[in-house]
RNA sequence: CGGGGCGUAGCGCAGCUUGGUAGCGCGUCUGGUUCGGGACCAGAAGGUCGGAGGUUCAAAUCCUCUCGCCCCGACCA
């Protein structure tokens, strides 16, 4: 097998090297495809709308589907890119179970931080165990097992398997359901570094997705992402860039750089003095029953970004606690507070931040000065001198004209105390971090990969060490590799439509060819169509005749709906000077006459 | 988990306010005429009105409870 999945994808039939497989060829009255004019009014999205009009999937409960044969073929074919890809970058596959018996997260607790997203079961015994919504511990445990010494790593591992999460909301048909299709790697290693280290592993997977999103032919944005509670130093998201897309990432048009909300920098911003003078005698507004900045503002008579957010955030170890200040109208960025503090830091519980004098909801960067054990982190757009509301640090109540210098007073230049700098989320417009004077843009995409370094997080937790060369008890370091495999198949779908249906990008479309019959009935038809299908099944073309007594019109809206890249159609005018009808979907109107004998290299070369 | 909405034929919906024979379109089946972009005519089949309880002579309709599903938000690989 070659090792550039990228450049197979011309040939997009081609199996393995050399050889093309032969073709499937399938008749549409013998397979089960369901199409409908109407889609349930429950699907709203572009793709689950035309996964249900076009027969690919049925729903059989809030976020649990049928995959039809339709996209079943679809499914196989984004495995077998997936498997191709991983195999040639050094990974094994194997089949772990789903059934996971709770007590192997003893050392994670990761079923706790789980929560509810964990599917639950209990057996005649009344053991539980879970539905594995991902297989970090029991992977950890068998290599654990299995693996006794230092030289038998590296390890990458992998599987393709249906995954389970009781979504709070799942929605959007298979973007986000509680069933789906995943395929998750996990590597094991001794070093980070050098060969056999874990960042070499981790640049092969990165490269193994880049390779089977492209041979997807998918539009895709790899951008850097917050590791989040799977924990570990360094992540990417595999994003596939559609307007429709959950998710908001972040460009630097100029450098390349892409990120996520949750990690994306921001490049360097004007930041105050804090000599700036007051704009007037503080003023106290009574504001009561305003639930957040907006109808404060209005209230007052102030913009949202004229107005101080204060966040009160308590370190996880100690009582200190980390007051975060924003503009109103831009969010504070926990792990960039946990960034600038230096220690971990959480969302401050109301009751023990009441308890210690915080007005929740009406704190100011006053606080600083009557709480001792506090410090104040200040956003370089907060920092800026003009008109500032804030909260009054009492209940119900605002003030205008806050003034830094004047309301803080000289603990602003003490840096122990007081530090300015990037603690919000990125919007589209703030200054790129790798390109002087280019701004960031904005776009949004569906995550369908997701790579991280996890360290030694499980294998501390779960006990997985190996003695090494000089005997030394060595922690196991490990990585994870995460695709979804039918979230890819949505989302390519969520990217390549049109109003007549589906557009499936050749490698991963159920049939590269539909031949519409016009006269199934007519053995003359019959026959070249039989010719011409073993002709397309020759040169390793999936095939689809249909051969239903339907009128024309029907079978061509079918055809578009579904989706598939190459219509030949058969019928009487074309058949009598020997040829067929050569369509793209991509192309409008009707096509033109094709040879028949030509008919099978027309379609490859176009594929 | 908060807010909103919906469950009536395979799908889309009307009927509910004001209780009284359950309807329409698409699809399906039969016959006929058609046949190159979701045909036409005639006929037919198909419904525990999500479920349970209650009120009533009588409940799809009113009341109570319950289950399921969708959307917005919170959350989220």
């Amino acid at each position: 097998m070659n090792q550039h999945g990228s450049h197979a994808s011309n040939r997009g039939m081609t199996d393995h090297a050399g050889a093309a497989a032969p073709g499937v060829i399938q008749s549409w009255r013998t397979t089960l495809i369901p199409t409908a004019r109407e889609a349930p009014a429950e699907a709203e999205s572009p793709s689950h709308v035309l996964l249900l009009r076009a027969g690919f999937i049925r729903k059989l409960g809030a976020g649990i589907y049928d995959y039809l044969p339709l996209a079943w073929r679809v499914l196989s074919k984004i495995c077998r890119i997936v498997r191709q890809e991983m195999d040639s970058a050094g990974a094994a596959e194997l089949l772990l179970p789903v059934l996971l018996p709770t007590e192997l997260y003893a050392g994670t607790r990761r079923d706790l931080d789980y929560g509810d997203l964990l599917f639950k079961v209990t057996d005649r015994k009344g053991a539980v165990a879970a539905l594995g919504p991902t297989h970090e511990e029991p992977m950890t445990e068998l290599v654990k097992a299995a693996v006794t010494s230092y030289k038998q790593l590296p390890l990458n591992l992998y599987q393709i398997q249906t995954k389970f999460r009781d979504e709070a909301r799942p929605r959007s048909g298979l973007l986000r359901c509680r069933e789906f299709l995943m395929k998750d790697a996990y590597t094991f290693h001794l070093a980070v570094e050098g060969p056999g280290g874990l960042n070499e592993a981790y640049d092969a997977m990165h490269r193994a997705y880049v390779n089977i999103f492209r041979r997807c032919r998918l539009d895709f944005t790899v951008v850097e992402a917050e590791s989040g509670p799977i924990g570990g130093s360094a992540s990417h998201e595999f994003m596939v860039n559609c307007a429709s897309g959950e998710d908001t990432i972040l460009k630097c048009p100029v450098s390349g750089y892409a990120a996520n909300v949750e990690k994306c920098e921001i490049g360097e911003r004007p930041r105050g003095t804090f000599a700036e003078p007051a704009t007037g005698d503080l003023m106290e507004v009574h504001t009561p029953n305003l639930p957040g900045i907006e109808e404060v503002g209005k209230f007052m008579g102030v913009k949202p970004a004229r107005m101080l957010k204060t966040i009160v955030f308590r370190s996880a170890a100690d009582v200190m606690w980390v007051l975060a200040v924003v503009r109103g109208d831009q969010e504070v960025n926990e792990g960039k507070v946990k960034a600038a503090t230096g220690f971990p830091v959480v969302l401050a519980d109301e009751r023990e931040a009441r308890a210690a004098g915080f007005s929740i909801g009406y704190v100011s960067p006053r606080m600083i000065r009557t709480v001792p054990a506090s410090m104040l982190l200040i956003d370089p757009d907060a920092s800026l001198g003009g008109f500032w509301a804030s909260g009054a640090d009492k209940p119900d109540y605002h003030v205008k004209h806050f003034n830094w210098r004047r309301d803080v007073g000289d603990l602003l230049d003490d840096p122990r105390r007081v530090r300015v700098t990037d603690i919000r989320n990125a919007v589209a417009g703030d200054p790129s971090p790798r390109a002087a004077g280019i701004s960031l843009e904005t776009g949004r995409g569906i995550e369908v990969g997701h790579i991280f370094k996890l360290g030694t997080k499980y294998s501390d937790a779960m006990g997985f060490s190996v003695l090494d060369e000089k005997q030394h008890k060595r922690a196991v370091i490990m990585g994870c590799y995460g695709l979804g495999v039918s979230r890819t198949m949505a989302a390519c779908v969520e990217m390549s439509h049109d109003a007549n249906g589906i557009v499936w990008p050749a490698p991963i479309a159920p049939y590269h060819v539909v031949i519409t019959m016009m006269k199934p009935e007519a053995p003359e038809h019959t026959a070249a169509v039989r010719t011409l299908a073993e002709a397309l099944s020759d040169a390793g073309i999936d095939v689809l005749i249909d051969d239903r007594d339907e009128r024309p019109g029907v079978k061509f809206k079918d055809a578009d709906l579904i989706g598939i890249p190459i219509r030949l159609t058969v019928g009487d005018k074309a058949l009598a000077e020997g040829s067929v009808e050569f369509k793209l979907r991509t192309d409008p109107g009707k096509g033109e006459s094709v040879p028949l004998a030509e008919a099978a290299r027309r379609c490859l070369a176009a594929l």
